[in-house]
DNA sequence: GCAAAAGTGTTGAGATTACACCCATGC
DNA sequence: GCATGGGTGTAATCTCAACACTTTTGC
């Protein structure tokens, strides 16, 4: 039977990769960890799961801590169970990504932690645990699901240019994209939705959109 | 930091979910619980992770406790974490599913359960904890899974003719394919190597062929 | 007026689908 | 000889990728 021995069995964390775009980067918020083994190394924000509190609780709790934010994507990712992960004791870790919007505030401080910044996915220092290879995980899964769903609503302002939307994509994905056959695409899907009014700015305005649902879709984009 | 309060905290769990092609069927192995709340349910085999093993080693093990059967395809599916999943503590399941060939050895029996049996996955009984939604969860990965990649070898024997190959795609799929198109495309994908003999049975021969290769390969089969 | 991003259709290639007849065997 | 699954090619359709010029604005 289950949950006998409850001493001396691996213990339950979560780990939160939190992606957002931040001055035409994709960024990932990163803590550095205060003391232990790996004292001054980053990490993403993660920690325990208390007993009677779900994962994806534990996971909506380390983002809100984090960033303030509520109500974005959220998906669980991976588990990484190798005893070795962690020198110091067996964690079980449950890695969730979240995508947050542009220009969110800045990360809130945690006394746990020395440091809360955003770093450019693409120069990531070598972090504590295992968490490049998460960091790794989750970027191609962000790459993939970004092809098949709709899930770039949660990385986006509500009201944004096709422009803007082509350029997220072609951050992520590493690739440029045709604009007209980009646009073409997104707008059959009826993904969108314009809003009317245009966003002026040094160049020929462009029309506002707006998603139609700020939910998870799974949809062929591209 | 991690790792300090051991006591109260959720326990770690793992879960197999086994399919196997068996008389035409997709199959998958349950055990039926012996005592607790769920006495007389049947569940998929499953176990608390010890300290110091890993979460796949740990699926590995209760995979061939119950099958005899190591080197088949094996994924982790999913951590279910809700804390009412199991009456009698918190328990953090991470559930794996693994492909076995036709054909294998019935399970072997195991004093920890009352019985051990392959169940039709379209008939399954109400399961103890969430299997339930663990096996409409497994089924849904096994079904997009097998359009992309290779996994099905896992399935067949060593070797095996394209009428075989078919009815697995058309059993697990829930739909019938073309036979040119399905044949055309396998064979062009270079997965198949044919074996030069040929099955003799009550109708005309048909060729075998093997894989050419058994490990995992994403590639757009349908 | 010039630099920069917005906006807009068509064409060709390749991939996918639909479809029908003969063959080899066991009984 | 007949019932059953094995084996094979082509045409129509659809999807995807490539491609260039005009417009609007701020400076």
């Amino acid at each position: 039977m289950r949950g006998t021995d409850r001493k001396r069995a691996p213990t339950v964390a979560v780990d939160v990769v939190i992606f957002t775009i931040d001055d035409g980067e994709l960024k990932t918020l990163l803590v550095q960890v205060k003391d232990g083994p790996f004292a001054k190394r980053w990490a993403f924000p993660g920690g325990l799961v208390p007993l009677g509190e779900s994962l994806e609780a534990a996971a909506t709790r380390e983002l809100s801590e984090k960033t303030g934010i509520r109500d974005v994507y959220l998906e669980q990712l991976y588990t990484f169970g190798d005893p070795d992960r962690d020198p110091h004791a067996h964690v079980v870790s449950v890695a969730y990504f979240a995508l947050v919007p542009h220009a969110v505030r800045p990360p809130l401080d945690d006394p746990k932690y020395a440091r809360v910044e955003w770093h450019d996915v693409r120069h990531l220092p070598r972090l504590a645990y295992n968490h490049n290879s998460v960091a790794e995980y989750a970027l191609a899964r962000l790459r993939t699901k970004l092809a098949y769903s709709n899930i770039v609503y949660s990385l986006l302002p509500p009201e944004f240019t096709l422009g803007e939307l082509q350029r997220v994509y072609e951050l992520i994905l590493g690739r440029s994209l045709d604009r007209r056959n980009f646009r073409k695409k997104i707008v059959e899907l009826g993904l969108l939705r314009a809003v009317g009014r245009q966003r002026r700015g040094p160049h020929r305005p462009a029309a506002l959109y707006r998603f139609t649902r700020r939910s998870p879709v799974i949809v062929e984009v591209l």
